[in-house]
DNA sequence: GCTTGACTTAGAGCGCGCTCGAAGCTGAAG
DNA sequence: CTTCAGCTTCGAGCGCGCTCTAAGTCAAGC
């Protein structure tokens, strides 16, 4: 029957390690789940939703500590939808910024391996690496 | 005369730190620049012109190894471009890879944001939140 | 002459996000 | 009864990429 998971199940399905479950519930970002008479972890299929929705923030580089607020509105129970909501909208603009970023970046990289692509037809000659890239940096912490 | 920076300069312009820089040297990223008499560091234009192709490749989240293996290919000299442009390529593969898996997670927050929207003309009901994401992840090291 | 400030070095410390180890309990299999 | 696998807790350790401290040197300005 649908819903009742113990952690290694929980572990398969998510992609996260049981230790890492763990490590996610002590840091507040998941509801501490049923426990079963001796004391195992019971999961619900709500729980994996959470957990699942969890990851995608992660794997979308929201650090622990937002991830924890999010999950706060979310234990908070109804009423707080807007709230939640535009946490996960300005997530998404730095996301999307962030996506801008790389992007552009890596149009660096592409020149440069232009630049060492064996002679072609058009006759890339070598121009001086450091004219690749003038100008000051945007300064930025480096987020990957 | 173009070509000759203190480590601030260099740090003015490639949004690093001097406490970065003389990191990267010693992690064998930037080749130990020219001295002055007093022992200051001299950066020439092609040392900031290198400084700044690395950073573009840690910004596109190139671990360090990675860097140290493209500025030893590069301190050999010419001969290698094929090595470096191979490098710069693989690099390149993965960081696409990085921003199709990003622009999946975030899709699925996409999806999240829209279920909170207010009652909008389309009815969006809410759905239980579970349904959202099914299935097993790619369990890849969720990197960001 | 003294202070200030930019540089030098070696090496320690930190923040993040896990990741793992040790010791203990339980239930089922052999 | 023994062994094994899988869970439990608590807390330490780790890898990465910086980031900072301390102590020293030198040059210029007041």
């Amino acid at each position: 029957m649908t819903g009742s998971y113990v952690i290694a199940e929980v572990a398969a399905r998510t992609g996260l390690t049981a230790h890492t479950l763990r490590y996610y519930e002590r840091a507040g970002l998941i509801e501490p789940p049923a426990r079963e008479w001796n004391g195992h972890r019971r999961y619900t299929e709500g729980d994996l939703g959470m957990i699942t929705i969890l990851t995608k923030l992660r794997a979308t580089g929201m650090p622990i500590e937002g991830m924890r607020r999010y999950a706060a509105l979310c234990r908070q129970g109804p009423g707080n939808e807007a709230e939640r909501r535009a946490l996960l909208i300005e997530h998404r603009e730095q996301v999307l910024s962030r996506l801008d970023q790389l992007q552009a970046d890596l149009a660096v990289v592409d020149l440069k391996i232009e630049m060492y692509a064996p002679a072609t037809g058009s006759g890339a000659d070598f121009g001086r690496m450091e004219d690749l890239c003038s100008g000051a940096q945007s300064s930025q912490p480096l987020v990957t």
